[in-house]
DNA sequence: ATCTAACCGAGACGGTACGTCTCGTCTTGCG
DNA sequence: CGCAAGACGAGACGTACCGTCTCGGTTAGAT
């Protein structure tokens, strides 16, 4: 991924009137970032931040509507910025490089600590669970559709039968690796490391390939 | 699961004095889990936790260093609750059994507001994070373990080479039945329901099948 | 009185540019008036006074230098408009009208809020002082000067001894006049009857016959 | 006047709980007066003022609701502690004396800045009103109410008829003393010296014996 | 039958952050 | 250049919780 997140934009038409500076954006989300990592979720402050950023708390407010809003943006750049799925010859090989990507920024501290924050946050705020939506989840997920497509050109995997089954698929598979490593680094609060990484994309490649095969379970 | 949460222990030693009262933690944590469900974790106070418990503050920071650890004891309770392993006969059914399980207590309020909230305040709080891995992660894992005896009493999996590989891969199923379902539940704010529970299943069985099967990466 | 308050005056001599408009003086005096009605000194705000203008905040800055000076004009205007000294035959007479036309003016709701408001924060401001003193203070001291020359063409009171001691006891009267109706008024919140009034003349005109009858303190 | 001011009394009629400290009280009024000294009433804040009594802001709060009642009840004291009515064998000469030492307390910043100030507020809050009312204005009064009643014992005055035109009386004169004292000093803006005590008190003096003597307007 | 240590409720305490408001200044683009 | 619009840095507002600390009073085991 690589085109920027979307900043903030005005909400009434307006057209008069000073615009608001781009700087600010920039230098508030690196503000937030910075305090991510110095004091984690829960001990960084709007007030903190916008000293940070050497900017009045009105001009956060302005823009962001509270701080989850402000963080979700803040580390959905580093999203873009540092996921991607480089072709790597096999399903197992590109499954393993961007489980191996996710963990490094999972290992980060501005998302470890904000990630399952905002999440916890989402479950009673329904605006901020779709901002959390369109601006990390959606545009991840097109890592797997990039590489489901990969291995259907390489013939790993069969065409899918119609589009509604090719996107439960798809999220199905986004599920499993994102809540797999999210999981192992968060809760159980254990390194993904190479080994582990390999088991885990073996685990995966090996039900997909099943599934192609035509799994179904006997005692059914 | 069936037996009570470890609640919470006198620190010292002493033995005289007015013994703490057990019915008051008994009312705390029910009223920590009323309060979850009204307001959700981050409107949580310990304040209303002690109002509504009919008890003072002093009383509750007598007992729990601060809010984290307080929910983690209140929603411990309900993992053990109703969370179980009745055997229905087959892998996938053991699966998509324990997994609609898993996910109903995720669309709890309570669980669903609170767990993700103290999995990211763990992220800076070792102490926390090992009161979330003894009082919930560890007794849970244990249902990756019945359920893998038994499958391989069934004859549905092979039996581990080795205690070392044996605690690894329990491990990686925990995190991948626990992890997809969280993701799925609250992040991709989509439900759990039978169809998904199936096909999720399809693919985890498929995977480990195909891994006894001897499965390696062709491209590795 | 009649004359218009002074306004404003442009600082510099500047003669080039667009001039500026007449009519949002007017509109602004008048927008700060209702404002006072509406909200009180404490609650107007530059902000509300321009909006309801319909001006722009710099537009008030550059003519006004803050919320003091700009409700001082505001009001100024009112005394001008609303004091004058019909004779009415006597100096008992006379000193009742006019009491009775300032407590009247002291119980519309603009003055009322504004005035003491604005002689406080003179205490600390010499501008603002010299503000209020050549705007309210000095212009309707001269009722003063008419009503004690009507009396002593009338024979009421002896002519003054020197310029000197006219000037303090006109000082002295207003002082007498002003501070017991304002004090009536806004410290001692009872309002200012055809009673009082009638009281009041009595123990002032009382008063300056006595003097000019040569009283001196028995005791002294 | 030497009895204590009313400091602040809990709503509620409840017995336990932490009792408040009699000694934040004293230092926060103290440093009221300070600020007031310091900053006048305008940019005097609850912050500053917290911080001066090395208190939290939240103690404030919880003992006045806001920034007027705070200095009402600060600038009382002073009152209390610096009028009194000791007898100098007149009643010019004890009127003088009030005069006199009522102008000096006039002059200090605290008053100065402060008085004026809540009685401004005070036109558009009945409570606060009330406040400085009964911790001011009504406990001052009782200074015309012996002074009165020395001079008719000396024989300077005759009896009232009746209680009602006592009270009556004792308004208009206290409404005179005062009202004639603040406008000098503060509304003018001149001194209270010697010179201008014996002018005014002259003219009261006088307007007070003419009165006895049956002055009615003649042109009424 | 006391003693006595630890408990209990209530609520005040010093702090910190909140999100809002107003201040007075500074860009914008239009006329 | 004046003007309306509105963003800007600054900082006070009054509120809500935090976690701690008195208070007076209760409770139960050890003496």
């Amino acid at each position: 991924m690589t085109s920027a997140p979307p900043p903030t934009h005005r909400t009434g038409g307006g057209r008069t009137g000073r615009p608001r500076s781009a700087d600010a954006d920039r230098a508030i989300l690196a503000a937030t970032r910075e305090a991510l990592v110095e004091l984690g979720w829960s001990k960084l402050t709007m007030g903190d931040v916008a000293a940070r950023a050497g900017v009045a708390k009105t001009t956060l407010y302005r823009r962001w509507a509270g701080k989850s809003e402000l963080v979700v943006d803040a580390v959905a750049a580093l999203f873009d910025e540092h996921l991607e799925l480089p072709d790597r010859g096999s399903l197992g090989a590109d499954v393993e490089g961007v489980v191996l990507q996710f963990a490094a920024l999972l290992e980060r501290p501005e998302t470890k600590t904000a990630l399952m924050a905002v999440v916890a946050e989402s479950t009673r705020d329904d605006a901020l669970r779709d901002r959390i939506r369109s601006a990390i989840v959606d545009r991840q997920k097109t890592l797997v559709l990039v590489g489901r497509e990969r291995a259907q050109a390489r013939g790993e995997l069969p065409a899918e039968p119609d589009a509604s089954a090719a996107a439960r698929n798809a999220d199905l598979i986004f599920d499993v690796i994102a809540g797999a490593v999210v999981h192992r680094t968060l809760v159980s609060a254990e390194p993904v490391d190479a080994e582990w990484a390999r088991a885990f994309t073996a685990l995966l490649v090996g039900g997909l390939t099943a599934a192609a095969a035509g799994y179904t379970d006997p005692a059914a």
